[in-house]
RNA sequence: GGAGAGGUGGCCGAGCGGUUGAAGGCGCUCCCCUGCUAAGGGAGUAUGGGCAGCCCCCAUCGAGGGUUCGAAUCCCUCCCUCUCCGCCA
């Protein structure tokens, strides 16, 4: 959520980065709203400043064995009066948070302007995709080929975009989750949290999935509204909801590794063969808080330790900044990690690094207490793959297969997969 | 599942129908004292919102309803925490 005094003063400006971003910010209905905002909030209390002055009279009457009767009267009155007000209010108040929590956040500015993928710019290579002296296959028929990943068992026990990975394949995808924990825990000085992976919606309001992207959630068939997460950022990052940390506390510094549970409401047709898009799939997670002078300089250090399980793992990849159009909701700037996927002889996602500013913290009321204003404010919140699970198997898969359709194990993960070097028939 | 207890400010903890937005303590900030990180004295210190701004106004004592002129205090519903018993991976 947008800062509203921001907003309120600067909305014109605002309205035209926004545009950037995708979103036709209507300006006349939001003049039309704020104004109506703000008569009927200032009618509204200047009706119950009136109540509680005649409350308090009354009150002092009835001790000194006064009259009250004539007091009453008014009271009544201005009661009845302060009720339909108040009915108003709360209207054009719920109009106004309904309104303020569908816009997305506001791109930093070294974010290059533009409307989709095709404008974002790659910031850096790393190393050299293979070449191979055979036709590479793709990650399904390595892995059906070794009857080790099975999509017509996934759709018999689930349905379409589900998969059964099995035998050393199932160690491998294990092993790769582990590798990135210790990583991340040991070297880069994460704290390991094991969430829950139901979350009610207040939690998935305050890291913005809720209440615009309600399609491509999970919902479970339940009282209590709860929701299977999309992402460990979720429960992660709300770690800090509702709380004023001290500034000790900051940064902080999570990894989670989770399954993560995602509808894929819009992608009909996409990604469909394979694994690179599942209803379900693993991720190690990192997430910052920290203070919002730092937040930038968190946002490269969260990006390079996400990158450093691809070189651990000897897997090319390239890192692009995201343009204004193909952020994420929440997100002030991101930046996309891509492993090069000899299957597709392309580059796709494996990691989305973004700094939120505070624009998650403000719904989530996360804040630490700014020693120079002595003010609470906004905390700065950062998330980033570090990395997606499956598309790093898919990777490997595809990365490190032989002709014969085995699999070496990149050194790293050796002592993970109990010795195993190579993956065969 | 059964039986109890409880949810108050950054934290701990009083209050149980009206000058209580909330005692007291801790913490924090500033000042004084002290020949130097101890002790003592004084002042200040909730959050959000209205407003260009305020010593002004409004809201908030788990959440939502209700009773009342007036609710942190009474009633109802829900959520959560703790203790004991039962059950269970």
């Amino acid at each position: 959520m947008l800062d509203q005094q921001l907003l309120r003063n600067e909305y014109k400006s605002i309205g035209k980065k926004l545009k950037f971003r995708g979103l036709d910010f209507d300006e006349s209905a939001f003049e039309n709203l704020e104004s109506r905002r703000k008569s009927i909030q200032s009618d509204t209390e200047s009706a119950r400043n009136r109540k509680n002055h005649l409350s308090k009279q009354i009150g002092s009457a009835k001790a000194s064995g006064a009259d009250v009767s004539e007091l009453m009267g008014q009271v009544d009155r201005v009661g009845a009066e302060l009720e339909t007000l108040e009915k108003q209010f709360t209207e054009v108040q719920e109009e106004f948070q309904a309104f303020l929590s569908e816009i997305p956040n506001l791109a930093h500015e070294s974010v290059p302007v533009g409307q989709s993928e095709d404008e974002n710019e790659e910031i850096r290579k790393v190393g050299e995709p293979r070449s191979f002296a055979f036709q590479p296959k793709d990650h399904v028929s390595i892995g059906e080929q070794l009857g080790m990943l099975d999509f017509q068992l996934g759709a018999t026990l689930a349905g379409a975009r589900f998969v059964v990975i099995r035998n050393q394949l199932a160690a491998l995808h294990r092993a790769i989750s582990q590798l990135m924990l210790d990583v991340h825990t040991r070297e880069h000085g994460y704290e390991e949290v094991n969430p829950p992976f139901i979350v009610n919606a207040g939690i998935l309001y305050g890291t913005g999935q809720l209440p615009k992207f309600e399609e491509d959630q999970f919902h479970l068939k339940d009282a209590r509204d709860f929701y299977l997460i999309p992402t460990a950022e979720v429960p992660l990052t709300n770690i800090v909801k509702d709380r004023i940390v001290d500034l000790s506390e900051l940064p902080m510094k999570f990894v989670a590794h989770t399954p993560c549970f995602r509808k894929e409401a819009g992608s009909y047709g996409k990604d469909t063969r394979g694994m690179i898009r599942q209803h379900q799939f693993e991720k190690v997670e990192l997430v910052h808080i920290v203070k919002p002078d730092e937040s930038y300089l968190a946002l490269e250090e969260l990006t390079s330790n996400a990158e450093r399980i691809l070189k651990l793992l000897g897997l090319p990849y390239r890192v692009v900044v995201l343009c204004t159009g193909d952020m994420g909701f929440s997100a002030a700037k991101t930046y996309d990690i891509e492993v090069w996927l000899p299957g597709q002889q392309k580059y796709r996602e494996i990691s989305s690094c973004s700094n939120c500013e505070g624009f998650q913290a403000r719904r989530m009321k996360a804040r630490w207490r700014n020693p120079v204003t002595r003010r609470p404010e906004p905390v700065h919140t950062l998330n980033g793959s570090g990395l997606a699970v499956g598309r790093t198997f898919i990777a490997i898969m595809e990365n490190y297969q032989n002709e014969d359709g085995s699999i070496d194990i990149p050194e790293v993960l050796v002592p993970y997969m109990g010795g195993t070097k190579r993956i065969e028939l």
